[in-house]
DNA sequence: TCCTATGTTGTATG
DNA sequence: ACATACAACATAGG
């Protein structure tokens, strides 16, 4: 499930054990893709008796802190989830990793195994998480860092080009279709072809759609009927802006989903 | 049985 | 260097 609205929202769900103390850890299928780079022993060991200290989200990503100087990097692939459970809760055949405090289980879990585990150790954040790209939110996400992009990218079609977590960390398909089907854009369209007032138009919808996401996630995940998100998995789904049948293509490797009518290709 | 799936990475190819 | 297409990872559900 996880964009970066989701992604906080499992990020808030664990972080009900800030301040408590890990009691016991227990680690399962520690063969799976999740634990590639993260021995299992190791993360034992290094979070036992640590108190959860803090954590943080940039785009997909999250990041937990325990006691001063140990570090859990947690991607949730593409079903992954956090989950607060009572303290007489048996693990299921996809939790990964359970962490036992006082009056609870904070668990991880991934049917598809996509998701990933990263210890790292130091007073410090690890580098892989200093080095995260500007986050959509922050001042440094401007439009020239979007148009610097888009002229780098300038043979890559926009679709593809908002799945690039590198410059547009925690956007993914269901967020690149909606900003594009706001902004009015092809999803087939070059980055290099964009005018700069085009590209004035998709900044502003990329920070819309995530400021957007971020209070319906809030707010319990009621998306209203007017998202495009609301329609795109329907099949024979309708635009909520005209009515049209909404298009259906892989781009970028992805199915994507947009309005002929509402977002054509640009005129010469 | 076949197809799809809110993700990422690697390989082959142009 | 860039870009695209595709497979791979592993599982569930329509």
């Amino acid at each position: 499930m996880p964009e970066l609205a989701e992604v906080e929202h499992n990020r808030q769900i664990w972080a009900r054990g800030h301040g408590n103390k890990v009691l016991e850890v227990v680690t399962r299928n520690i063969r799976s893709p999740i634990w590639q780079g993260t021995r299992a022993p190791d993360l034992v060991k290094t979070l036992i008796r640590k108190s959860l200290s803090g954590s943080e989200t940039h785009g997909k990503q999250m990041l937990f802190q325990f006691g001063r100087d140990a570090w859990l990097g947690i991607h949730l692939g593409m079903t992954g989830r956090l989950s607060v459970e009572p303290p007489d809760y048996r693990l299921g055949k996809h939790d990964h990793l359970a962490l036992r405090q006082a009056d609870h289980w904070l668990v991880f879990s991934d049917p598809r195994r996509f998701g990933r585990l990263r210890l790292a150790h130091g007073v410090d954040r690890p580098s892989w998480w200093t080095r995260l790209p500007p986050p959509i939110l922050s001042s440094r996400f401007t439009k020239e860092w979007v148009a610097e992009f888009c002229a780098r990218r300038k043979g890559t079609p926009l679709k593809a080009l908002l799945l690039m977590q590198e410059r547009f960390p925690g956007i993914g398909n269901w967020m690149a279709d909606e900003i594009l089907w706001r902004a009015r854009l092809n999803p087939k369209i070059l980055a290099g072809k964009l005018s700069s007032a085009l590209i004035g138009k998709l900044y502003r919808w990329i920070r819309w759609v995530t400021v957007a996401a971020m209070k319906e996630m809030d707010e319990n995940w009621e998306f209203p009927s007017t998202w495009l998100f609301r329609h795109r998995w329907e099949a024979g789904g309708h635009c909520p802006r005209c009515g049209t049948e909404l298009a259906r293509e892989k781009i970028g490797g992805r199915t994507t989903c947009w309005c002929p009518v509402c977002q054509p290709q640009l005129s010469k």
